[in-house]
DNA sequence: AGAAAAAAATATTCTTATATCTTTTTTATG
DNA sequence: CATAAAAAAGATATAAGAATATTTTTTTCT
């Protein structure tokens, strides 16, 4: 559903949010490192995300990443526009091409009026959902990052 | 969300299922051509179709694809299964493995108390949904399959 | 039996996502 | 200023999904 730098990115964020507020900025290696991913790979993940003004991010000794934006105005959608796009959102369940509820002028398929149901909860849930709920979450339960 | 496989896996049972009864068996390459897609790719994915059970082929000349199993018998979830696997329907949106509502033995994720009631929803159209509800509603409407 | 039609099976190519490696740029600090 | 630390940028490798091409098997029809 999601690719795997879209879910990368999702937890480096909520990872990069639970941090106390004292910490400032955290190395790659380090993210890399608590979440088991990849390192450059999760580096070039980072780096969209900064390029979106979601995180921040500073080079040379002591840099690392930060959060840029509040995590509370950093939703799930925001991440997965960046890093997916939102074809996800938009497309037909069984065509390669946009669904009719978003371009009016092409035919429903068979399936849409029951999965565009489904759909548009899964978009207010990733629309509604901020980081700073996602923390919350976390620190409340026996929760896995 | 669904591989390209399987979106075609599903368009060419409703097509067939959409033929008039009297018709007996329809070629591969008069069903690539009727749908617009690849036909030695499609043919790969009716084979495994065929070897679910779920479609019939025959060989040699006048032979081709027809329906196995009745179309109300026939469910989304099925094709799905048959084609992608599972997988969708068990992983964890933000990890790379099972969520934790079919393992019990792991923890949940942030996202899973919201997500999991979304995919319910989504499972349930899979599994409810069958070829014979899915042609009549072709039928019914301006549709295209 | 022989030829032709059609799917099955196999092998190969193409594309994209995933991952790694190397070099460059930036910046803090001695 | 020189050095080292860290991310950015660019190039390369690997794997999987998507698509095509080729050969084999099965079946019908003459
Ligand atoms: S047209 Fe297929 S899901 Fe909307
Ligand atoms: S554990 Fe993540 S969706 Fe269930």
């Amino acid at each position: 559903m999601l690719s795997n730098s879209c879910r990368y990115g999702i937890r480096a964020i909520i990872y990069l949010a639970s941090l106390p507020q004292t910490k400032g900025k955290t190395g790659i290696k380090q993210i890399a490192k608590d979440l088991e991913l990849p390192t450059p790979f999760l580096a070039k993940i980072l780096q969209q995300l900064a390029k979106q003004k979601i995180l921040n991010s500073t080079k040379g000794p002591h840099g690392g990443f930060s959060l840029l934006k509040d995590s509370k105005n950093i939703t799930l959608l925001d991440i997965v526009k960046t890093i997916d796009g939102e074809e996800i959102f938009t497309n037909c369940i069984i065509h390669n091409e946009t669904c009719s509820s978003v371009d009016r002028s092409k035919k429903s398929c068979p399936v849409h009026d029951d999965f565009s149901r489904v759909r548009t909860d899964l978009i207010k849930l990733f629309r509604n959902k901020t980081i700073y709920d996602l923390v919350r979450t976390a620190k409340s339960e026996e929760i896995f990052i």
